[in-house]
Order: structure tokens, then C-alpha cells, then sequence
DNA sequence: GGCAATTTTGACCGAACGGGCAAAGGTTAG
DNA sequence: CTAACCTTTGCCCGTTCGGTCAAAATTGCC
């Protein structure tokens, strides 16, 4: 994927406010979706004036856009990481290890990716239908080729991916039913090496090859 | 959980145009999310004007809270079910395949929810913290019980429950992306028949008692 | 058939929202 | 120092949205 700033930026300060503005975006737009969040607020979090704001970045849907862009590169990282060459197990348990990292380290990425999807991904469509589509064919090879081989146990690849994504990014999507329901004695951290542990167990026994 | 109808129908119309509304709004709701949804277009989905939707349900609100009690009953459902007398591995496989069923039959109740979950469950925090944990930790307990028996493998239960809440509700709320990533090919049935062949084999094989 | 209660409609309101604009205020390179 | 450029601001506009209201149309009951 190609990254395309809407306009390079050609001074420090624009590269400065277009960060914070970013940022500021990331929080309100992953709190309300895109509909619920509102140009005053993110300039407010932003620290700066409408029109300001509208001096960076034209539309709203323009910072959207640019977020999303930043978003989709790293969101498939882990995936990519997936290798051919290593033992299957570890590369697997490894990606389930990545995944969950995600969810805990950038929560509000994966939010704003999930609500994108909810609302029927109408501006991401294209990358999910290419790009990604095409990074998880390659994958789904990869995992066939293991199964072929008799070193993990024999399944389908894709639902495997579906379950992995499922599993880890819904302890940040759904962090709120999560916290609530284990209740308020266990703390971030105990929460996530909990799941850690859990996902492990599942996977690697659900894929350990037979006999 | 009491379901009360903010104004109880009086009459078969009221009974009629609220039902109608109430799928309207679903349909609305499910696909944008609170505030991306209009009081005109759900009136227009309803096939009727804005201020005579607005006779049934006099704000926005009380159309989404309306929802979301008929949803939540119906949701809590599949894990109420989960017998503490059966086998323990019939039991769970059960509950996974009525997850499954409840994603398949109905998405839009599934985004709903998602969706407010997302956006920190706003409206129905106090139903997740009190009703939803009190289940949860009563069929926890069931769980553990079936652990100390030694009659499925020892692990999380929490975690358990929210890995099959997880990948259940992910083919109903990331449809799009589970879709376009499966390619064209796959119909709906295909992709339900492979999710709950693949899901079982995970948690069945995942949760076999060791020795 | 007529009257009361219910339902529907059109016209309207104030607030919030996305966005435009020109002028004022800063920065920076020569 | 200053001219050219960049940044910030206040003010404004049209639209959309949630919601109201009174009057008209319809329904249900005796």
C-alpha cells in the first residue's frame, strides 16, 4: 500500500498540527464513529479552532481518510509477519501473541477499524476486497501447505484466520463487557496475560497435528 | 429481566405501526449506529412521516431503548441454556451452535449490540454489569465445575465464554470483511456450514480432557 | 349516524453541524 | 528589516436534525 498525505506537508508546523490533529481524531472518531463525531470536537481535543482545523485538513473526510490509510498498514503487519520457514505452532502462536499486543497497545485503531467494518466498511471496501484479501490468500497457502504436511491438525485456514482476529480484537473492541464482567479486581495487565494464556491453550491444542 | 413498553399499546394500530417502527429502526440503527440514524429515515423505512412516527415514540431515545430491551433478552438466551446436568462437550457444543444460529439469523440484532458496545455500552452498562455478569458468573462456576471434575480440560472460563462470543458474533458483524475475503463463491450457507465445523473442531479439540 | 378518541399531516422551530471567507496575526528567508 | 508566505481567528452561511403543534383526517363505539 502506498501512503499519500492529501497535501505533503511543507512546514514544521504543519507536520506538527497535522499530527496532533491525528491524534486528537483517533480518540473522537473511535469513541462515536464517524457520523457521531463532529468537526468542533476533535478540534476541541485538538486544542485549536474549527477553521483551524479546516486549514489542515479541508473535510472531515479528509482526516477519516488519513487515518484510516495509517491504520490499515499496521493493523496488517502481524499477519505479514506469519512465515513460511518457521515451526507452524510457534509462528502461529506468535501472530495470536502479535494480535493481542495490538489490542492492548492500540485499542482505539482497532475500534475505529471495527466500526468501519460495522457500517459495512463503505470507504475501505476496495483495500479489504485487494489488498487484504490478497495478504490472507497468501497466508491461507501457507497454513494449507502445513496441514498438507501433517504438522498441524487439519481445519480451515480462512475460519482460523476469522477466529484468531475475532478472539484478540475483541478484547479491545468489547473492552467494556470484558471489564465488566470479569468485574473490578483484575487490572489491564492480569486481564490480557489471561487471554494470552487462554488463546494459547485453545489454538495449540485445538491445531496440535494427530496421532 | 421486566420488559416494559414505554407506553403500553393501546389500541391494535399502536400495536401494529410500533412493531413496524421497531424493525424499521433495527434495520437503521444496525447498520449506523445511533447517531448516524435519523428519525426521517427511519420514519421513511416505516413508510410513514416523521411527526407520526414521532406519535408512537415521542424521542429518538425511546425508539433505541425500546430495541434494546427486545434485543437483550433474546440475547442472553443461548448462554441461559447451557445445562450444568448435561456433558459437559454436548453442552458447549450446543451453545456454540446456537451462537452461530443467533449470528446467522440475526445480524442486524448482533450489530446493534456490538455497536453500543463500542461505543462504551452507554445505555445498557447497568445491564452488563449486574444481569449479564450475574449469568456469566453463575455459568463460570458451572464451567469450573466441569474442570475440577476433570471432565474437560482446565482453562479460563471467562475466556472461554468470550472466545465463543467472539467468534460467533464475528460473522455477523464483520460479515462484510469475512465476505469479501472469502471471495465470491461462498454462500451464506457455505461460509455458517464451515464456521461451525471449523469453530467445533477448535474448542471440541481445545477442551478434550488431557490423559 | 354522530360523537369522542385516535391517528396523520404540514408547517415550523432552535440547535448543531459541515464548511467558506476575508482579514488579522505570525514566521521566516533574503 | 521586510516582503512573501504561512497560520489563526471571528463571522457567516446553508443544511440537517430532533422535536413541537395545531389542525385535518380517520377510526371506533353507542
Amino acid at each position: 500500500m502506498i501512503i499519500v498525505d492529501a497535501v505533503a506537508p511543507r512546514t514544521r508546523i504543519q507536520a506538527e498540527k497535522r499530527e496532533l490533529i491525528l491524534e486528537a481524531a483517533l480518540d473522537i472518531f473511535s469513541r462515536h464513529g464517524f457520523r457521531g463525531a463532529t468537526i468542533d470536537r476533535i478540534a476541541d481535543a485538538a486544542g485549536m479552532s474549527k477553521p483551524n482545523l479546516l486549514y489542515y485538513f479541508r473535510r472531515k473526510d479528509d482526516i477519516y481518510s488519513a487515518l484510516m490509510q495509517r491504520l490499515l498498514d499496521t493493523w496488517l503487519q502481524p499477519l505479514r509477519a506469519l512465515d513460511d520457514v518457521g515451526d507452524p505452532l510457534t509462528e502461529l502462536r506468535g501472530y495470536i501473541r502479535r494480535k493481542l499486543e495490538m489490542s492492548r497497545d492500540y485499542p482505539r485503531e482497532s475500534r475505529l477499524f471495527a466500526n468501519e467494518i460495522l457500517e459495512g466498511a463503505p470507504r475501505i471496501m476496495p483495500m479489504i476486497a485487494g489488498e487484504l484479501k490478497t495478504l490472507v490468500d497468501e497466508k491461507v497457502a501457507v497454513i494449507r501447505g502445513w496441514m498438507k504436511a501433517g504438522r498441524i491438525a487439519r481445519t480451515d485456514p480462512h475460519h482460523l484466520i476469522f477466529s484468531i482476529w475475532a478472539t484478540t480484537q475483541h478484547y479491545a473492541d468489547f473492552d467494556v463487557q470484558v471489564r465488566a464482567v470479569l468485574g473490578p479486581d483484575k487490572g489491564a495487565a492480569g486481564r490480557y496475560e489471561d487471554a494470552a494464556r487462554f488463546l494459547e491453550q485453545l489454538f495449540i491444542e485445538g491445531l496440535r497435528p494427530k496421532g
